[in-house]
DNA sequence: TATACACCCTTACGCAACGTCAATGTCAAC
DNA sequence: GTTGACATTGACGTTGCGTAAGGGTGTATA
């Protein structure tokens, strides 16, 4: 099947605008243009337009999205089953909305009680920024360039309580590590503390707390060699006993 | 308690630009100005901010939501009630977006066959369009600015061909519908039939239909004399006759 | 007491992702 | 052969902020 601009425009549910625009940024080009200068699209451009889409409603810039579309290896099936995962993520935010509505109507019928701080949970759209620098990271780091940086931004937007707190727990976390790496245990007591420290550290950066997460970071740690040397500094084999350490507090060992 | 635009802001996940902004535009103003030009916000611009935010979630304008939050017929709790179902709706679409996926993660193994059309399920927004469409009206028809026109504009997106069939349709409709009302029996096959092609040419403008929500634009027909006046053109009574016939056809009787 | 440092302010330019004309060419139908 | 719905390329406008630049404020620490 062959469609002009607003045949396919309509079909996706975009305008024609759209679709000249996503040519001109060489994000999806048509198939050929015919003798009168106009755009004809094919069987491909419908299922890239398709995957431009859903990482469009993710959230992610056009500009990232050309990078990841266009790249040679992009691969189709495996982007399908990132999306289903996202989406997934993006409908628990919702529901977390949707008990601050209720939890505000019960407010103001005056049935219970609420901090200004419940009053903007699910609102803080972290996660959908994990999201977005994951997806750029992908594709980022198969191409060599930046982005380690943009973490530290968040950080500039915490209260200076919360920096203080953040960076005491920190420190905290380093302190009962070492002790508990001298011990050589990672079941043991000061190992599983360091965990729980590290644990509540970590919720100041995620938004919802997950031992799948967690755990997946503790690998992360050993397999990323920037977080490696981290841990490593002082101590070589810190960070492998700290993943190990949380593997057991999450229960999560495989 | 109060708040200056960095406490506000990290309370509420959002940067002190944007309240600034807010400021600037007249959507949120402090609750006063300290004695060194410093924003200092209250309770009450708390629980606005809160209600701003979930506008803005719901994807309305700050122009329209500056129009909204500041008429002095503004009810909050009412408006938390609409929020929720927003939320539940842009849930479905949700939903509908993770089928979507599904089927078509399906149709990369092989398991199913797609149309292009279905690959587009669940993006077409029309759905909270319409939201924001009536979240607009609800305030303007207050003040009486114009707004009937746009929905016009849909059916410029149409292709030739949807068009067609759309029209085509609408005849029957009416066409049916008239000697149905001869018939004088709402629960008569003529008018039954009316009432499954007035639901076929709903499908055209409608992304999800529902029973429900049939029975209630039938009961509109009713209600609003722009649209009783096109049904009883030529015969007064038939947009009654109408809806009596969907209330049958769709089950919803009340 | 100074000086560091994290706050606050206003002004102003920048940017993404299109919407919206304007001016013009194309094609099928009546 | 002239409508009328299609298509094209500019080009400027809009929304909702991000991001300096340049400068005052408030308090803790050296």
């Amino acid at each position: 099947m062959e469609y002009t601009v607003q045949k396919l425009g309509s079909l996706a549910g975009i305008s024609t605008r759209t679709l000249r625009y996503y040519d001109e940024i060489g994000i999806l080009k048509p198939a050929r243009i015919n003798s009168s200068g106009y755009r004809i699209y094919g069987q491909k451009e419908v299922d890239r337009l398709q995957q431009i889409l859903f990482y469009r409603e993710l959230g992610v810039s056009l500009d990232s999205i050309k990078d990841i579309v266009t790249a040679p290896s992009f691969d189709g099936a495996h982007a399908l089953r990132e999306h289903r995962e996202r989406l997934l993520q993006k409908r628990e935010q919702l529901d977390m909305l949707i008990a601050n509505v209720d939890k505000t109507i019960a407010l103001t019928e005056g049935r219970i009680k609420m901090s200004d701080k419940e009053k903007f949970e699910g609102f803080k759209q972290k996660m959908i920024d994990d999201n977005e620098k994951k997806y750029g990271e992908e594709i980022r780091e198969k191409y060599g360039k930046d982005t380690v940086e943009k973490s530290n931004a968040k950080v500039k937007n915490m209260t200076q309580e919360q920096y203080d707190e953040v960076t005491a727990l920190a420190n905290q976390v380093t302190e009962t590590l070492a002790h508990a790496f001298a011990t050589g245990d990672p079941a043991g007591e000061l190992a599983q503390k360091a965990a729980d420290l590290h644990k509540k550290w970590l919720t100041y950066f995620w938004d919802q707390y997950s031992k799948e997460a967690h755990a997946g970071l503790a690998q992360m740690y050993v397999d990323d060699p920037r977080f490696t040397a981290y841990y490593d500094e002082k101590q070589p084999g810190t960070a492998e006993f700290l993943r190990d350490a949380i593997l057991i507090y999450t229960g999560i060992k495989k």
